[in-house]
DNA sequence: CGCGGTATGCAACACGATTTGCACAACCGT
DNA sequence: ACGGTTGTGCAAATCGTGTTGCATACCGCG
């Protein structure tokens, strides 16, 4: 700027002055400036406005991995929001709970390289407790999955609850009866919610605990299978272990959805596209995205305590997995 | 760090002799000067180091959807090696080639909000121009696709025209000799080229432009069926495209592979999990993530000059989608 | 005892944009 | 003609870090 200041044959003041517009200056010193700046295609070095505001202008999405169809969807809504406030988004992938990876992060909201962060948990988390630490007097908001132990913590959720009861409603009115459960990490809120939802369906339904990828649906199908376990339908915590299962039925012989339903949950684009296509439970990721986005911006800019948790709906989406069942 | 400095009883030059090691400092006031960093878990802000430094420890990454299988792979892999290096990531989606949103991260490279930029392109460019004054004097790379008129510009690619040739090669050796081509963006050089390495196999095949979506091979396929065009294999610039024009060939009651043969491009995860599964060349998206960042680093840290552009190979996966020509 | 070298620390400055306090001029109203 | 207001611009300070020049004290050696 000292260089357009020179040019122009002012100071450095009062260029900033004529652009900002914050205070008067002569209409023809402005023009002035205005085409020395034109000239010169001079911008702001954000080092330095970032330094004299103490605001970055940034904020971070922590996701274990940007390249998954989940996960991406979340980027995406984030991404949206942010760019509608003129934000820039930083990704930060957590592949593996590397430790050193989380550690990265949480000192970009301690060393203010980012205004806020939007984190996403697959897993129990490995570092908790700096997580902890860091939350107090950082902004945060909790995508998809919230944190028991930081209740205070706004979170984007969705009701899992009633989607698990809507595929266990759903499967009762086709005449099931014995059914098993594909479920997600053991230690989410989300698996446990559905599990306890589905069972005042299934009471006594079989539940396996997979890691949400299509290998895991595909062994653990084949566990029950070996071992000889009765049932008639499947429900799973999520699409790719669905397709997994659905593979390994095949592998054995058994027909989807004649022999055996499956339904799955977050409708992931393969389910239109495979035949017969996923019965599902829809859940809007881009949608937790933007709200998170939007939660964190509350958190950031609004008033305090104007952050809220919210809980999106979800719907069950009936395709050609799922049919009455026949002895 | 002016708040450690008062409490450790020395000025603000000491502690940072004794955190960084530059000039010897006296171990005992080391010692004192930790604990006390410890306890208040300071951590220098960032924008002081920027700004001092003059470096960001950011690199840009541009990408039409972040969401998409095929540039959330590219993001990974670029994410990668910005994480080995300690450097962050900032995303900027090109959605709908929005004017607005191409220039905001353009003015993230010329305010060095960003020390580089890896920027991914799938259609022709609206701001073409733009791009090229912003590319003298800033540290960019394109990654999967280059740019004609940048050929200055490092860029990391792959060997698009081998795969054609490979796809030709194997239909021939099917016995095929009627192929029809959904190609991907007209302007694209990809495309471009793997048109022209396909017809050294099949000279007369018939060439139709899509979008690289599913929807486009499907509404393609649908035209070329209303018009009685004879062929018994097809060539997809993409996967998604072919799973459209195959969902489209079933639909009018045409079989694959029996009838006609169909070939992707990419390898996409669903390739793999449809039935039968996909003929396809596979990219390997997440290397080219990955090289294009070190590529970048290279224009970044290197020495001048030190950055090549790079061609990755690809390799021809025959999978179910593709059968000797049967009359 | 004096000289040079080393250990140690501080003050000052640089990075770049913005804001504040102050000064000078022109102009208006009484 | 004088006090007050408005327009216009500059110098200086600020944000937080890292580096450099300089000063002091201490040690070893001749």
């Amino acid at each position: 700027m000292a260089q357009i200041a020179a040019e122009a044959g002012v100071s450095a003041t009062t260029v900033s002055h004529a652009l900002s517009g914050k205070r008067p200056v002569n209409p023809e010193t402005v023009a002035r400036i205005q085409r020395i700046v034109q000239e010169h295609g001079f911008v702001p070095n954000s080092s330095g406005v970032r330094l004299r505001s103490g605001r970055t202008g940034v904020i971070g999405l922590a996701v274990p991995d940007i390249a998954h169809w989940y996960f991406g969807r979340i980027a995406k809504g984030v991404e949206e929001i942010a760019n509608e406030r003129d934000y820039g988004l930083v990704i930060c992938g957590t592949m593996n709970a590397d430790p050193r990876r989380e550690k990265r992060y949480f000192n970009m909201l301690r060393t203010r390289a980012i205004d806020g962060l939007v984190y996403t948990t697959s897993r129990s988390m490995s570092d908790l407790d700096e997580l902890v630490t860091v939350a107090q007097g950082s902004s945060i908001v909790f995508a998809d999955e919230a944190v028991d132990r930081l209740p205070e913590v706004p979170s984007v959720t969705t009701t899992v609850r009633e989607g698990a009861r809507l595929v266990g409603e759903h499967l009762r009115e086709l005449g099931h009866s014995r059914a098993v459960v594909i479920a997600g990490y053991a230690g989410l809120r989300s698996t446990t919610e559905r599990v306890a939802a589905f069972r005042e369906y299934f009471p006594t339904a079989l539940t396996l605990f997979g890691d949400f990828e299509q290998q895991s649906g595909y062994e653990l199908m084949g566990d029950l299978l070996a071992n000889d376990v009765a049932f008639s339908c499947v429900f799973a915590h999520n699409d790719f272990m669905a397709i997994g299962a659905i593979r390994r039925l095949r592998e054995a012989g058994i027909r989807v959805p004649e022999d055996v339903s499956v339904v799955g949950f977050d409708d992931v684009d393969v389910a239109t596209i495979m035949s017969p296509a996923l019965t599902t439970v829809r859940k809007d990721m881009v949608e937790i995205g933007r709200r998170s986005a939007r939660t964190l911006f509350d958190v950031i800019e609004g008033e305090p305590g104007s952050a809220r948790s919210s809980v999106l709906p979800v719907e069950l989406v009936v395709r050609g997995t799922t049919a009455p069942r026949r002895d």
